[in-house]
RNA sequence: CGGGGUGUAGCGCAGCCCGGUAGCGCGCCUGCUUUGGGAGCAGGAUGUCAGGAGUUCGAAUCCCCUCACCCCGACCA
């Protein structure tokens, strides 16, 4: 491609709404251009990338035996309804009328249109497992759209759906699709985690979230550095710690704290540290009152609390019903003194295992200091693990510790099971004649998001430093006065026309710019390789060759150039 | 949905407090010069000042309403 008849739309400077620097960069290198609230054009430049993405996920979805086809983006009502779905997506789908005033929504997903498809079309164990897949534009009226493509409210998806006559049959496809995602995302250039999920409200068994590991990444990992463990912080086991309960050292006393209502101000207070001290959360679960111990430095756990038996529909108690039930306003509550018929008492396993610690007095302006279980209370009704794992907790693989880190999700894989082939009737036939409810599993791959992250990663103060497996081209051959000069001209036409020949992405830069400004653009535009044509060097017989991800450059005879960039480029 | 903020040329911004009919930088167009890291000089084009309704002789500026966009929050005593 010749710049002259390729669109750039660089800038010096991004508009100030942005905020990550992926954004930023997409926006200063014209990948993409703002149409409305998490709703972008792709740029041709921009669409290049996005094109070879999806280049490597459909060969790779493909040489796992998947299947490609293309649903409808527009989906009727009806189908969802039958699912439970149309009232429970809720406001994230945008839901639209035909001139018929009949309801559809722009498709968020597509379980229930590719159910349907497989209801209509599978009637045999014979004709089992199938892996469909496509790849398209999704549309969830996200809350809060933001960080450009990287939350936007429409977006390119890869979504596969795999149908299955047994359990082990969708575990076969999942291990299948979780190393193809693994080939997938490692041929991509990105540096990325597999860590096990939460299945949510959707249920199923088994889930793996693909993260990208970036600081800006909007979800925490809990992952070992010296194992392959890595899980949702939502779901890393957080271990009962191994040493035992030491025994009560000091005796039971209360100490005023006219203003701490923080297990932070009191530890301050107190000059001790914030693990000593121990935070009693009230909950209302089945219209009961449950109380939660957990050490002041230590975060709930919503997901795993509500796990437990009898607290799956668990909310906070409000200020009114903890006035009740304690006599005591919030910020002084503790466990000692409780009327323990009266409600249920769960302690997180690091607070089991705590003594002479401090909590609230169940009194106004007042914390109790030197508080031991079984002394000056009983023992907890239950010991769990309702807490947020924290760096340097044990990991539960029982090989080392856990540190924390950020991720982007850009992948997903779901065992399914039943739910959806259920709720639609969606069966097979077996060996033995019996109609029975197809097993499925679902795979998502963010193709839009993974170039944003991919440049979350891949960046420096000059710009974008793409991975050359996604670069828009492989190659930019930069004129240096090129409008004044044959020599330069027809030297980087040859080499231009030997290497595209060669079956290369390479752009030809033939503005009539000045250095500099076509220097800047490069690599603000990523492409890893460049060469410099000029008067200056071809009076010597050659050519400059710098790589984005080096300041320095190299000098290369005119006559090897086409060879020794083909060897390069080929790597 | 709650709170905060911003809407002025393609982009980044000033002007608003204290009303007098719109400016700067980048970009764009023309010409000359320049040509190895975002050139210089000269000339030029471009605005429903987000929209609507008020106050006023007069509104980008003051008042009210609407819209759009951005940020923060939407669980912890």
């Amino acid at each position: 491609m010749r710049t002259s008849q390729f669109f750039l739309s660089t800038t010096k400077e991004a508009p100030s709404d942005a905020e990550l620097i992926s954004h930023k960069l997409m926006l200063r290198a014209g990948l993409i251009k703002r149409l409305g609230s998490g709703l972008y054009t792709w740029m041709p430049l921009g669409l290049r990338v996005l094109r070879r993405v999806e280049a490597i996920v459909r060969e790779e979805m493909n040489r796992a035996g998947a299947i490609e086809l293309l649903m409808p983006a527009v989906q009727p009502a009806e189908l969802w309804e039958e699912t439970g779905r149309w009232a429970v997506f809720g406001p994230q789908m945008l839901k639209i009328k035909d001139r018929h005033q009949r309801d559809f929504c722009f498709g968020p997903t597509h379980e229930e249109v590719i159910t349907d498809i497989a209801r209509r079309e599978i009637r045999s164990y014979r004709q089992l497992p199938l892996n469909f897949y496509q790849i398209q534009m999704k549309f969830r009226d996200e809350i809060r759209p933001r960080f450009g493509v990287m939350r936007a409210r429409e977006f390119l998806m890869k979504d596969a759906y795999s149908f299955h006559a047994s359990r082990d049959s969708l575990i076969d496809t999942y291990r299948v699709m979780y190393d193809t995602y693994t080939r997938i995302f490692t041929r991509l250039g990105l540096k990325f985690r597999a860590v096990a999920a939460d299945t949510g409200a959707i249920g199923g068994s088994g889930s793996h979230e693909f993260h990208v590991l970036a600081d800006s990444g909007e979800d925490m990992i809990a992952y070992n550095p010296d194992s392959d463990y890595a899980a949702n912080v939502e779901l890393a086991e957080a271990l009962a710690p191994t040493t035992p309960r030491a025994a009560p050292q000091e005796s039971l006393r209360e100490v005023d704290t006219p203003k701490q209502t923080t297990c932070e101000d009191v530890a301050a207070l107190l000059d001790i540290p914030l693990a000593r001290t121990v935070k009693l959360i009230a909950c209302i679960a089945n219209e009961k009152l449950v109380v939660l111990l957990l050490r002041g430095d230590h975060q709930m756990n919503e997901v795993k609390l509500g796990k437990l038996d009898g607290m799956a529909d668990f909310r906070l108690a409000n200020e009114a019903e903890i006035r009740a039930a304690f006599n005591c306003p919030p910020g002084f509550l503790g466990p000692v003194g409780i009327d323990r018929t009266a409600m249920r008492v769960i302690a997180d396993r690091s607070v089991a295992v705590m003594s002479d610690f401090v909590c609230g007095a169940n009194k106004p302006k007042s914390h109790l200091a030197g508080v031991n279980f079984g002394r000056d209370l009983p023992e907890p009704d239950e010991v769990a693990d309702i807490r947020n794992v924290v760096p340097g907790d044990l990991c539960p693989d029982g090989k080392g510790m856990l540190a924390l880190c950020r991720g982007i999700e850009v992948g997903h894989v779901f065992q399914l099971g039943s739910k959806y082939s259920q709720a639609m009737n969606a069966t097979y036939l077996d060996e033995g004649g019996k109609t029975q409810a197809l097993e499925m599993g679902c795979y998502g791959i963010g193709v839009s998001r993974i170039v944003a992250s991919a440049i979350e990663q891949n960046h420096d103060d000059r710009g974008i430093r793409w991975p050359a497996s996604m670069a828009p081209f492989l190659l930019v051959i930069v004129m240096v006065g090129g409008k004044k000069s044959e020599e330069v001209q027809q030297s980087a036409d040859k080499l231009y026309s030997e290497l595209t020949a060669a079956g290369f992405d390479v752009l030809l830069d033939d503005r009539d710019e000045r250095p500099g400004v076509l220097f800047a653009d490069a690599e603000l535009i990523g492409i890893p390789h460049r060469v410099t044509i000029g008067e200056r060097g071809l009076k010597d017989g050659v050519i400059e060759y710098q790589p984005r991800s080096s300041t320095e450059s190299q000098k290369i005879p005119l006559a090897d150039a086409a060879g020794f960039l083909q060897t390069l480029l080929r790597a």
